[in-house]
RNA sequence: GCCGGCGUGGCGCAAUUGGCAGCGCACCUGUCUUGUAAACAGGGGGUUGGGGGUUCGAGUCCCCCCGUCGGCUCCA
């Protein structure tokens, strides 16, 4: 008689015999792909002792998930050495909703090998192989992954921290024990293994037809630019092909709502070659758009104690070393242009500016808190890979401010332009936010200026500010500024994706590096910290930002046209003129459609617009002094008065109201 | 910056092994115009991103540059 060992078992105890295993607990359920043991994830075919805590985890919980996509990483790289035993692998790790894997061949990846790697895939899945824990040690495995000399490297590498080694390599050699995983195929055979350090999903079978090949691009190996680049492939897995097919129309929602696509659609910006890379123009309708929010955003940083400056767009160098920049950013900086002797920068940042300000003349502590606010227009040299629509430009405008204050003063004013930022936020329609506090990277001190305490202090700080908004923070260590520490607003959108707008930025070296001085109420001459802040970050990418998440259906207020009258015929034009003049004189932003186009055409570009009140009048409504209203989503309202269809559109404005 | 893809009227696309640069929308003109996503007819518009090369002949092949897309690295 075996003897019976006691486990816990999704919280109940329970005793079972000997060398149970996970897999024996659940195995009636399909849907379980993997272990957690006393918090670990393990392979269903874990061997479970006496006193083991075991949950059952879920294909489709995140847990699960993960294990699934880096079970699909195999398969992929399996496919990759069968068509080409000469690949040599990389790493493979799940990530947000797929994984990746890279290898080194000779030749990149085409379009139509990612279609072929797709089929072998499939074979592979259809074989129904397992997926079997090898235990090795470090020579055995070196030996047997002699050809595959990143392997090799990142066992060399184990004895220190995997984190080192590159992201996504924990998932290779994360553990004190090397273990291989084997693919074994039904017949007992071997058909592919890899240095991993698992779990996995028991069966290729799990993977279904529910994964897809994406796309392959370069990668550096360990994410060094230092380093060889290696071509990764991209893909995706998901419990089932109904989860991949809903994640593959939130690509294309995503696709359809390109700012790029949109911006071109709506005529609202443009990128013209002979201006150069990164570097947007507005057309008359987005000019609208920017406006609007530059007036809105001006106002309400008055109403909140901001003083609205205004600084050039170059400098001589030596401001910029001055406030420390220029050591750091000098290669993302426009080359300097000579002139009468001096070297000029085009501003790659406003605070040095904003600092020669505050320093123009004495200051004291009863000034502060002094905040100095402007839409500077700053240029940055990016990298030509990087560019990309409006959301990383070469030149753009900040909605930048500097608050000036005692050192006691900086917490509450941190709070104050975090609820500032939050609530244009409101004002705009984004209502889903979660805070990102960056900080020192301690392992690369001489990256990052002053003291070990001022640093504690500041970074304290900005803490506090952030606990007490309430709203989730995640930390981002090694992500500040050389200056200071910095807080980042990240917005969701429509469709669940997250942007960093706002950043906050405790600042104790500038002020130093300036001098700037108040006098404090005892007659001392004290040091202002300074507090950086975007609300926005950057006009243009904000906009780009609006644009996905409305999916260039704005709300009432920022809409380019914000009604455009369509006669049911020629007759009805002057009657129609005449209620739009009435909405133009209330500040309405109204259009006319005259053209020659039959009345179906005329509501086919209407809707195209997204114009969000399109007013129709004919016979019906001309007799009874109406219009009809057609919104953006088809419907209709018919015989509106003409007075009352004024009020109403003017009030949505007011109210910021979409529609 | 690196790797790979792409670049044809304003926009979206086509053009066989290298063999007359085309279509739709938009635009212009004319006829038409009465209730909810495309009336009809005609017309204009191109040094195929730029430069160089191979060839009897290049949108197509080769080289350099520019732009763009997808990633990587970077992002004060």
């Amino acid at each position: 008689m075996s003897a019976s060992i006691s486990v816990v078992v999704a919280g109940d105890e329970r005793a079972v015999a000997e060398q149970t295993t996970a897999a024996d607990l659940f195995g009636g359920e399909r849907d379980v792909v993997v272990a957690r043991i006393n918090g670990e994830l393990r392979d269903l075919a874990h061997a479970l002792v006496d006193g083991d805590v075991v949950e059952p985890v879920r294909i489709d919980e995140p847990d699960g998930l993960m294990v699934l996509r880096h079970s699909c990483a195999h398969v992929l790289a399996q496919a990759v050495q069968q068509v080409n035993p000469d690949a040599k692998l990389g790493i493979g790790p799940p990530i947000r909703d797929g994984f990746y894997y890279d290898f080194r061949v000779d030749t990149p990846f085409t379009p139509e090998d990612l279609k072929n790697l797709e089929k072998v895939m499939q074979r592979i899945i259809n074989e129904g192989q397992s997926f079997v824990r090898r235990e090795v040690s470090d020579e055995e495995a070196l030996v047997e992954l002699a050809a595959e000399p990143f392997k090799c490297e990142l066992i060399g590498l184990k004895g220190g921290s995997s984190e080192d080694a590159a992201e996504g390599a924990s998932v290779e050699v994360g553990g004190a024990q090397l273990t291989i995983y084997d693919n074994v195929r039904r017949d007992g055979t071997r058909a592919w293994g890899d240095l991993c350090r698992g779990p996995h999903i028991p069966t290729t079978k799990l993977l279904g037809n529910a994964y897809k090949v994406m796309r392959s691009s370069a990668a550096y190996w360990r994410g060094d630019q230092a380093n060889e680049q290696l071509q990764r492939v991209y893909g995706t897995a998901w419990p089932t092909k109904a989860d991949l097919t809903a994640y593959l129309d939130r690509l294309a929602e995503a696709e359809r709502r390109d700012h790029r696509k949109i911006g071109a659609e709506l005529d609202l910006f443009s990128f013209p070659d002979e201006i150069g890379s990164g570097l947007p123009v507005f057309h008359p309708k987005g000019g609208v758009l920017k406006r609007e929010m530059e007036d809105y955003v001006r106002q309400r940083h008055i109403e909140e104690g901001f003083l609205y400056v205004g600084t050039p767009h170059i400098s001589k160098e030596g401001l910029f070393h001055t406030s420390g920049h220029l050591p750091y950013y000098a290669d993302t900086m426009f080359p300097p242009m000579q002139m009468e002797g001096s070297d000029y920068y085009l501003k790659a940042m406003n605070c040095p500016m904003h600092n020669l300000i505050y320093r123009s003349r004495g200051r004291s502590y009863r000034d502060l808190p002094m905040r100095l606010f402007e839409f500077g227009s700053v240029y940055r040299f990016e990298k030509s890979g990087v560019v990309h629509g409006l959301t990383r430009v070469r030149g753009f405008a900040q909605d930048d401010s500097h608050s000036y204050v005692t050192k006691e003063q900086a917490g509450d004013e941190i709070k104050h332009l975090l609820n500032f930022c939050l609530g244009l936020f409101r004002d705009f329609g984004l209502e889903d936010f979660y805070l990102e506090l960056s900080t020192r990277d301690d392992k690369n001190k001489e990256k990052f200026i002053g003291s070990e305490e001022q640093w504690t202090e500041a970074t304290r700080i900005l803490e506090e500010a952030c606990l007490e908004s309430g709203l989730d923070l995640v930390p981002d260590p090694g992500g500040a500024a050389f200056y200071g520490p910095k807080v980042s607003v990240q917005a969701k959108d429509a469709i669940g994706r997250t942007w960093q707008l706002s950043t906050i930025q405790y600042d104790f070296n500038q002020p130093a590096g300036f001098g700037l001085e108040y006098q404090a109420a005892d007659g001392t001459r004290q040091q202002p910290v300074m507090i950086h802040s975007a609300k926005f970050g950057s006009i243009e990418r904000f906009i780009g930002v609006l644009t996905e998440h409305y999916a260039g259906a704005f709300p009432v207020w920022l809409s380019p046209v914000q009604v455009l009258g369509v006669p049911v015929a020629d007759e009805y034009v002057d009657y129609l003129r005449s209620v739009l003049d009435g909405l133009a004189a209330r500040g309405v932003r109204v259009e006319l459609d005259e053209s020659d186009d039959r009345f179906p055409k005329k509501i086919r570009n209407a809707s195209k617009s997204k114009v969000p009140y399109v007013l129709i009048a004919g016979e019906d409504d001309r007799a009874a002094g109406a219009v009809s209203f057609r919104m953006r989503d088809g419907s209709q309202r018919n015989g509106i008065p003409v007075q009352h269809a004024i009020d109403e559109i003017v009030e949505a404005i007011r109210t910021k109201a979409q529609v």
